[in-house]
Parts: C-alpha cells; structure tokens; sequence
RNA sequence: UGGGGCGUCGUCAAGCGGUUAAGACACAGGUUUUUGAUGCCUGCAUUCGGAGGUUCGAAUCCUCCCGCCCCAGCCA
C-alpha cells in the first residue's frame, strides 16, 4: 500500500539532511490547543509528526498548548486523545501540557527581565495597538520602556501576586519597534488573566503568550523538528529569538501548508457556527468534517492516514478534491466490507409461479475481494423486494435492468421475467408480478443466455426494517471556504445533504450487525447507534456509479 | 522597496543543471464481471506564471516583471 512508500517532501529531505550532520532522534510533536474539536486538517498534521517519528524510530510528543484559560476545557483534552487514539497513533508515555511547563516559563520572563530583554508596560490595550504602528509604518516605543530591571523584576511579581486588574499591565519582549515584522514589535510576553485553568485552577493570575510558550516547550521537550502551518512563518525569527536570549537547546521550527477540502470548511470557527445555529447535530455529526464525524459517518482511520500520506506536504496553499478521500475510503472498504443486500425504496415483486410458503436459502458470498470470507445464507420467497429505480416501464436504449416483458437476475437466486404491472389508481408502479425460472438457480442460465441485469433484492417476509441515512456534501459551493467566491456561508449549505430513509429492508444477516458493510449496488454503510438504540444505517460513501453519468448526459 | 511566503496537467504533487517532466485523484475510451462495483488496458503537461540572461545543456542558476497567500489579538 502507498503506507509503505511515502512520497519525498521538503521536510523529509531536510530530515534526512540533518541526520547526515548531526545523529540525534527525530524528535516530533502534535500540538493542538484543548478548544475545540480534532478535523481532518488536524489529522493531515497528526500523521506527519507521528508519520515521521514512526518513519525515523523516533518520537512524537502530543502536547495541549494549554495557555489561554478562557477557551481550554478537559472535555477538549479527552476528546483530543480519542481522536488521535482512533487515527491509530500512540504517544505512549510522552503526553505534555504546556501548563506543565508554567513555573519554567515564568522563570524564563525573570530571565529576559534581568537581562534588560523585557519590561512591564503600563498602556491599554489600544495604546499598545496604536503604538504598534501598521504594516506599512514602524511603531514607537512605549514610555515603559527604559524601565529599570528592579523596578520590571517588582512590578513582574506584583502582577503575579494579582495586584493589577486585567489588562492593567502586560509583561513584553523588548526587540524592535521598528522591525518590519510585526512579531518583533515588543511582543507580549504574558498577560493578567484572572480565569481558572482547567488543569491549574487558580494558581496563576499571568499567563504566558502562544509565542512566549511554544519554543520553549519544544525546547524543554527536546523537540528536534517543530512543524506548524505557514501562518507561523512570521513568528519564526520571534520563537529563535526567544531560544538564543534564554541560551537554550534550539530546535527548529519548519511551516507547511494545511489541509484546504473542497466543498467543506477546516475553521474551528465556522464548524463551531454550524453546530450552534443548529445546521448539525453537533461536532460528531456525520457531515462534518471532524474526525469524531468521520468516525461516525464510517470512514475508517486507515483510509484517512492513507489520504494523508497522498496529499503530499508542500508549502502551497491548495484545495484538495474530496473525491481523492472519497476514493481513500472505498479502496478500503471495497477490501474489507461485507457485502449485503439491502432495498432503500421497495418495488414489490410476486414471483407467481413461485410456490407460497415456500423459503429457499440462497448462498451469498460474503466478499468477492477476500475468499477468506466466505458465504453466508439468503432467505428467497415468493414475494420479494427491488429497488424501484431497477425497473422503468419505457426504459432508454442502454438501461439493461427489468421492465415490461424483460428478463433480469435476482443476485444469487433467479433470474426472473416481469410479465405484468400492477399500478395505484394514480397510475404508479405499485407491483410486478414476474415468472421466475426454476433452472436458474443462484443466478445461472443453462441455456447459455445472456442475462445482462442483476439486481438486488430482499425477501418480505424476512426483511428486516431499520432506518438508513444518506450523505452529501454540506455545501453546494466548491470552495465554501473562500469568503471572495462565497461570502455566505449559510447560503451555500446544500439543503440536501441529509437524507433519512426510516423504513429501508435489510436483509436478516444485519440484524444486530456491527460495523461497515457494503449495500449492493448502494454503497457503503456503517451502523451508528449514537443517537438512538436501534441502529441507524449511515452511508459512508456511494459506489462509483457509471450509470448514473451516463443518465445525466 | 513594510515584512514573510508561494506559483510544475482540471486537482494534489515529485523533480534540487543532462529524465521521453514521476505518481495519484479526476476525466475519456476499451475490457473482464452474477455489484453499470472491483480489476485490467489505453489516453490525458514538446512543457514547468511571464520575459530576458548564464550554460554545450535550465522546471532546476541569475535578473526583471506578473499573480496569489499570510501578518497590525493582552487568540493559538
């Protein structure tokens, strides 16, 4: 499998330089902060870090970046482990917080301080703004700024000690205010947040900066590759400035691109729109694109590290065609999944030269792509089950199933001829009462004729009823994500991409069934009983249908 | 001349001075098939954002130009 081979990207090569040179671990590590839900633009990172310490016999640390108390919750955190646990990486005994680290960190600011590098700074927040300057124009030195080192070491404890009001002070970096890098302005180092962190509770009043935090961490983790997204690449010269002032261990921090899906959105944000304007269920529904959501849609990890791993990494930004992970997850399930019958919208069937109460069981293999699997039995009866698209009374030249007078084969049972339509005082297709040809069974002629049709079925008095779910895309919009070419989001959810079937008919076999299957002809399914007792047949993804393009044309 | 990045097939993406410019998805044909599925076969960039230059030789080096993305949270 292409698990195997991974193709060669920028940062694989820069590994294998720096192994040339210098012969230490690789040393990873995946960094999410505990606010919010794991998606599949976060897996695209999971199995590059865990990917390449895997590849090197390495390690990869998972570490919270747990320093903004305001939004981090311990639900997050457990999730978090799930989700990656599900992808199918361990972290063994390397889990971190970065508010393990809180004590060494702010030891690190008294450290800037006595160097003269940081300074308590008395303005508002939107003096600090102004000071800043803009893009185009430096900014200017806060009067704070000469302060003297005990004077910034006494206001630094006091503003500890809770002294100060939020927002009263602020402990910065001093750099440039000049610096065409708006990173480099004085940066804040840490900021009064008088909120109980969900794993320290109120010991801390200060809490320290992203920026302020994530070198050090990989630092003191002894992380030797820190791999982040491209919007880190500013804060590069910030986070090495920080390692050379504190004189400690460096190890280097490289950006990519992340993950952009088309016809799906990866914003923390905008997903979280979604479930509280109630467009989903929640985090775990099975169209989002949350890897709690693909767990429940069906998709299995395998076929999400495999797309991770075709992706590629490259430092372009890009859209990913979903259909690449559409085909991820059917090239797995086509190897792994049962197949079973099952009708989505019933055609009745009365075979009338069938004997009443007569019940034939039908071998069905299980799998034609695994011999291994075996065969399972398939009740047949008189009266049978079909998919109403399987039958049309004036069919087009190329549609080979059943109609008026026409002969097609029930899989795995007999081939049976319609000879008459029953239709409803609306002039609908209610029934078809068809011959069956008792030299046919289990699907083969023995005159030699040509049956081009099967088609799937399920016996009546056998079936078993459950509800079924089909997906489609959330949005209509191919870039949903691209406020220039979508500036409504709301207006481009695809009012369809939901579809509940209560009463589908499943053959027997699915009774008490778990996992993923394959419905005939249908596509792929796996149970779900998240929300209700019964189970409820979700479709993972549909087979390809070539049928269905020739239709359209 | 604010700073930092990126431009190779419809979409991803290899390529690192000498290759017929990988591969995958998508698409289009054909074939096998008791799933219009799967499998198999074939096709799909004389050209690498553009223009110059260096070189025997350039997607790869140099120059200029063009386009796109990110940065002005006491978020990460």
């Amino acid at each position: 499998m292409s698990e195997v081979d991974s193709p060669s990207n920028f940062i694989q090569n820069k590994i294998d330089e720096d192994l040339k040179s210098e012969k230490v671990a690789v040393h990873t590590r995946f960094p999410p902060e505990p606010n919010g839900h794991l998606h599949i633009g976060h897996a695209k990172s999971i199995c590059l870090n865990f990917g390449l310490a895997v590849k090197y016999s390495g390690t990869c640390n998972l570490r919270f970046d747990d320093t903004n108390p305001s939004k981090e919750e311990t639900k997050y955190v457990k999730a978090i482990q799930e989700d990656v646990k599900w992808l199918g990486f361990d972290w063994g005994d390397n889990m971190f917080f970065a508010s393990d680290y809180f004590d060494q960190l702010f030891e690190f600011a008294v450290q800037l301080i006595q160097k003269g590098k940081a300074y308590v700074d008395d303005l508002s927040p939107e003096q600090i703004r102004e000071y800043r300057g803009t893009l185009s124009e430096p900014g200017k030195d806060s009067p704070c700024r000469n302060r003297t080192v005990e004077e910034n070491l006494k206001l630094f404890q006091k503003m500890k000690a809770g002294e100060f009001a939020e927002g009263e002070k602020v402990l910065r970096a001093k750099i440039d205010m000049g610096s065409g890098n708006l990173n480099m302005r004085d940066p804040i180092l840490y900021r009064i947040l008088k909120a109980t962190h969900h794993r320290v509770g109120d010991k801390w009043c200060v809490y320290p900066m992203y920026d302020f935090t994530h070198g050090q961490s990989d630092s003191i983790e002894k992380v030797t590759h820190s791999l982040c997204t491209l919007e880190f690449e500013d804060h590069r010269p910030l986070y090495q400035w920080f390692l050379d002032e504190l004189e400690i261990y460096h190890p280097q921090q490289i950006e990519f691109a992340r993950l952009n899906l088309n016809y799906t959105i990866l914003s923390k944000r905008k997903l979280l729109q979604l479930v509280e304007e109630g467009h989903v269920d929640d985090w775990d529904d099975p169209r989002m694109p949350t890897l709690s959501g693909m767990r429940r849609r069906g998709y299995p990890p395998e076929a999400i590290r495999d797309f991770c791993e075709r992706i590629g990494i490259s430092k372009s930004n890009s859209v990913v065609d979903f259909a690449l992970l559409e085909h991820c997850v059917r090239e797995d399930l086509n190897r792994t999944a049962t197949r079973v019958m099952a009708v989505l919208r019933p055609l009745k069937v009365v075979l009338v030269n069938y004997p009443e109460n007569q019940v034939e069981e039908m071998d069905a293999v299980n799998n034609p792509e695994d011999p291994d699997a075996g065969t399972r039995k398939m009740p047949f009866s008189r009266v049978v089950y079909i998919e109403q698209d399987d039958f049309m009374e004036d069919p087009p030249k190329k549609f080979f199933r059943l109609g008026p007078g026409r002969e097609v084969r029930l899989k795995h049972a007999y081939v049976i001829k319609c000879e008459e339509v029953v239709k409803n005082e609306a002039g609908e297709v209610v029934e078809l009462r068809c011959t069956y040809d008792p030299n046919t069974r289990s699907g083969s002629t023995q005159d030699g004729r040509k049956i081009k049709g099967t088609l799937h079925w399920v016996s009546a008095d056998h079936a078993y009823k459950a509800e079924v779910r089909l997906y489609d895309h959330l949005f209509t919009h191919e870039n949903p994500a691209d406020e220039k070419v979508c500036p409504d989001l709301k207006s481009s959810l695809n009012p369809d991409s939901l579809e509940i079937i209560k009463e589908a008919l499943l053959e027997p076999y699915l009774k008490n069934a778990k996992g993923r299957f394959q419905f005939l002809r249908l596509g792929y399914f796996c149970v779900d009983t998240t929300i209700s007792t019964n189970p409820i047949f979700n479709r993972v993804v549909t087979l390809r249908d070539t049928w269905a393009k020739i239709v359209k044309k």
